[in-house]
DNA sequence: CCATTTGTAACAAGGATAGTTACAGATGGA
DNA sequence: TCCATCTGTAACTATCCTTGTTACAAATGG
């Protein structure tokens, strides 16, 4: 279980901005639809800002908006800006190099992290915040593609 | 990061038991080249005989083994024996139902979830714990069929 | 019998994530 | 110019999850 939630949050605030258009919204406005503090949704959108999907603006008027429009904001992208792992955990302790197995099992494992990490990429690069914002708005389960095919 | 590695551990003892072909294996000997604690393997051990994976023997020449051919043992099988949750975490707190967002946003990323997941398994049933104990008797990279296509 | 091994419960330790408080810096408007 | 308001960020706490460890019952072959 991946009890990273920042995929699932930054979701939820690019939905929220892909709604406000091009009207500034406010961290705290966020925080409440969320469900948190205002300072945990600042925090997330500075690795989205990193990642050139959001823009944020000081001051008394300030707040945030999307960078560039949600059918250009890929979800792969989403997922790569927030989440630094991989889909599974290597060993915390390394293996044994004596056993022949516990000697080369590292790099195997390393490999087959590459090959789902590129699995998900692959599956996330057809989705857009535009389709989760129709979604949400529609109440439409968003396009499943593989199934379509 | 205190991530699960419980997939990367379950096929370092899985490889070890497809080696030994027949031969019981001990706890204390997988344990040794995990270089871990032999009760964290005789537990991870434990889901994946609850998966019909492996086989165990009680007693003083006890130990255990697999449950069929490394070749008829699938990653995807693997994968779903021991990671319980989902390729990412949903919202610890109830999102806001006022906001029309934090209504429907959960639905659309539990719909991602499944979307995630099936990637992830359609991947890994393309490889079989003979491949992986392949890869880690020749040095040989695992084969890459995405690559290959 | 008995040494040895699995099966399991119970608890401790470590690490990651989110929540909270506090405050500096920016900015638009009165 | 002053000030209310908002972002940016650091520091700390609380909580949860995973792993490591100890302990012991149950099984089993010799």
């Amino acid at each position: 279980m991946a009890s990273n939630t920042q995929f699932a949050i930054s979701l939820h605030v690019l939905t929220i901005l892909a709604k406000s258009g091009d009207g500034l919204v406010k961290s705290e406005y966020i925080a409440k639809s969320v469900n948190t503090n205002a300072v945990v949704i600042r925090r997330l959108i500075c690795n989205l800002q990193s990642a050139d999907l959001v823009l944020s603006q000081k001051g008394a008027t300030g707040g945030f908006r999307l960078a560039k429009h949600a059918d250009k904001i890929l979800l792969s992208d989403v997922y790569k800006a927030v989440v630094p792992g991989d889909a599974f955990a290597l060993h915390r302790q390394k293996p044994s190099q004596k056993c022949p197995v516990g000697k080369n099992i590292e790099s195997v494992l390393c490999h087959l992290q590459k090959v789902i990490d590129r699995a998900i990429d692959e599956k996330l690069v057809d989705y857009s915040l535009a389709d989760v914002l129709e979604s949400v708005e529609t109440g439409q389960p968003i396009t499943d593609l593989s199934a379509a095919a």
